[in-house]
DNA sequence: GAGTGGTCTAGACCACTGT
DNA sequence: CAGTGGTCTAGACCACTCC
């Protein structure tokens, strides 16, 4: 025997995939859906949850339900650290006329809007033990924010770390205002004279806090993908951590690794 | 003003994270919590559903609520690749020694249980696309899980396919019982002469299936981490795919990336 | 069979959004 | 203000586990 929530979640989710309701259509109220169904309204409630958290409908508080909008797939490759390294000592023009995260997602810089808030900040045991620096130190805390044009909320959130004292040495590291910088991070550190040698990268999975699941658009029950970065210079320092957030549901993380030959 | 149910499961988890609730302990039955927090059973049940999507708190049906003991971290790197090709010449006795896994998991090969099933199929259009063979190609489909053996279920469910006609030249490959063969798959190929250049890695989270949820012990809430892994031998063909399914909460996937010296 | 959690119901009342 | 979804309640009945 079936259980009533499951088989109203199925003949939903078969009318979406099917086409009879397309993405952005409102859906009846909940008190109509449970008539409709014959059921009652907590029951049409736990179904409406299951594709909820498929990611199938959006409940939208004192509105209505609605057929979620598929939204645009994000690849994130670690081909770009390298791609990045090579134009970090570019010319200008060059540094400006593409960033990664265009080459990343295919689009022209005017499909993007960015967001930079910069600030000091000081490192607690976790970064501390990522730079391999006594806790309390001085760091730049830089929150960046990106998002499609077209589409209302960021598709990531990452949060940049560096040794507050280092990056002083220039004045212009130091200043917001001067994002999105062409040529990224690499070629800011290549004005103090660092050049990177290795990055590692550790990706889990968790589900969103409340604040996450608002700031990235997703409801709760679908996943966030955490990365976080960790960039060493030539001698083995780590100069830069970052700890990247992304919508589980349309994040695709790509490495690519090349082998040596026998 | 803030919602009972949260309240309740504040409450709930501080007691979880100072240790008057520890890992294993039995919670009383839900009528008598919803008595002891002065709430009616379905606020008592929303409440503890809000600690099971954090993984804190394991419901199972008919017996009881129970805090969740933390599980073992797996790490799975893609250091693994080199480290494995390197090994995959080598005589019997060295690759009998460890397998990438155990090395992953910093483990003996006593600590973990494997299970290996064989099976020939078809490929979708999916895998179709990955190999870049015709649909319906005939491909060798091997299910693997690894598990603690201190824990019930496994930590990894991997489904790795090969070009059925390619790896029929060696007849030990067909085989399920020669597993876990020594030296892994890149020793495999060896045998048949064929060489990995390169590996490529796309990371996805989304909500487990209900069979997931079931085979890898999750409950619905904590999110999958999915990798699909495709090996490209040194004339650039797709020889292997293979999809990992892994419980995002307690697996932590790292990539280095070395990059080219100015 | 006893005890547990899971499903389903019926309805009151609150919080949010738009007009 | 009207209409919507969110929270909370009280209780019946079913499904599962273990003794």
């Amino acid at each position: 025997m079936a259980k009533k929530y499951e088989q109203i979640a199925d003949a939903l989710r078969k009318d979406i995939r099917a086409g009879r309701l397309k993405p952005g259509d409102r859906l009846p109220a909940e008190t109509a859906l449970a008539e409709q169904f014959r059921t009652s309204v907590p029951t049409m409630r736990q179904a409406l949850s299951v594709l909820q958290a498929e990611g199938l409908v959006e409940k939208v508080h004192g509105v209505a339900n609605f057929v979620r909008k598929p939204r645009r797939l994000v690849q994130r490759s670690n081909d770009r650290h390298q791609w990045e390294k090579d134009r970090a000592r570019g010319d200008e023009t060059e540094r400006r006329s593409t960033g990664a995260t265009e080459r990343d997602t295919g689009l022209a810089i005017d499909d993007l809007v960015f967001s930079a808030q910069y600030r000091r900040t000081e490192a607690d045991e976790d970064l501390a033990e990522a730079f391999g620096v006594p806790q309390g130190t001085a760091l730049l805390e830089r929150v960046y924010r990106t998002r499609y044009r077209e589409e209302g909320e960021p598709f990531s959130l990452v949060r940049s770390y560096l040794v507050y004292d280092v990056v002083a040495a220039n004045a212009d590291l130091l200043d917001e205002t001067q994002e999105p910088w062409p040529g990224g991070t690499q070629n800011q550190l290549y004005t103090l004279g660092i050049e990177l040698g290795e990055i590692t990268e550790r990706v889990t999975a968790r589900p969103p806090t409340v604040e996450e699941a608002e700031e990235l658009g997703i409801t709760a029950g679908v996943a966030v993908l955490l990365l976080r970065k960790a960039c060493r210079d030539i001698n083995g320092s780590v100069v830069e951590v970052s700890d990247v957030t992304s919508p589980g549901d349309r994040t695709e993380m790509v490495f690519r690794t090349p082998l040596a030959r026998w």
